[in-house]
DNA sequence: GTTGAAATGTTATAACATATCAACCCCTAG
DNA sequence: CTAGGGGTTGATATGTTATAACATTTCAAC
């Protein structure tokens, strides 16, 4: 289990390689990548963050592809339903998936400072929760798991 | 770790030694368990169930102990800060702790069918979750875990 | 009895999310 | 070619969750 996020890298390739991989996915399933929901994702993408609807929408608006809530909702339940994007429950905001089209139960590293996100893939019926959910008989299907903290980064900054 | 919640039990006495234990912490803390705070930690444990705010909040109002939203999301504030009752921050929702006044780190089995809730305990910083954040210099403070699928009960029941 | 800290009351609003229905576009079967 | 269906978008309204801001009450310490 491997976390990305953190570390630098040249993020313009970053953006256009995961984007490619998107148009690809979407070719294959038979998705419709549309303008906005294209755009949401490219403006997902320009931050390893996790960004507000209303954040989005004020972009979008901004941009004239649309101006009301239902807009921008749309665009991210297509993004999340197909795995190009991901919600973080804890801050009512979503993230660009880090590795997109591969099925995958996504785990968060949040940095409460700079609210980066690193996305760590996981596996919730394994380890002690798993144990503790077979134990009781419960079936799970899947999980929320969002650990907060400081990133390598914030929490060098932090010492000095 | 134990996940409590799901089997059946003695609920009267379950609420009483809750309250009793609730009760006892305030007491050694200088805490104030006020007629709000103790009647919404009432109802939460009234149920193994996470509860809205303002479902709370309604029952409250019936009462007359309150009938705006402050109210109980102070009471909330108060018993989530002191480890008296959680939030689901999947469901936007509240839910009684079951080990009150043990600091924990918990991590919660809901059932998507019946709204159950069972609280265990876990270690974020262990497990693959930890290595991935250690690797990636990461420091957890704490985490977010909420396995959703489907309790004993409801899975047998949807066999049948 | 004054003071200070904590809790509560009250109004208003911020922030997040969805329901509904009409209009449009594209595809394809007839 | 054209009619109908599925999916997408536009637009309005509303629902749901949460907090800001400020006034007042309570109660114990001094």
């Amino acid at each position: 289990m491997t976390a990305t996020g953190f570390h630098k890298h040249d993020h313009s390739a970053c953006i256009a390689d995961n984007l490619a991989v998107v148009d690809a996915c979407c070719g294959d399933r038979g998705l419709k990548l549309t303008p906005v929901r294209r755009r949401v994702l490219e403006i997902l993408l320009a931050q390893h963050r996790a960004m507000g609807a209303y954040d989005i929408l004020e972009i979008l608006s901004n941009e004239g592809l649309g101006s009301q809530p239902p807009v921008v909702y749309r665009a991210l339940e297509f993004l999340v339903n197909n795995g190009f994007a991901h919600r973080i429950e804890g801050l009512n905001a979503f993230v660009a998936c880090s590795l997109p089209g591969q099925s995958h139960a996504p785990a968060f590293l949040i940095c409460r400072s700079c609210e980066a996100v690193s996305e760590a893939a996981s596996d919730p019926t394994r380890g002690t929760l798993g144990k503790a959910a077979s134990t009781a008989g419960f079936v799970i299907e899947d999980a929320v798991v969002e650990a907060r903290g400081l990133c390598p980064r914030c929490a060098e900054g932090r010492k000095a």
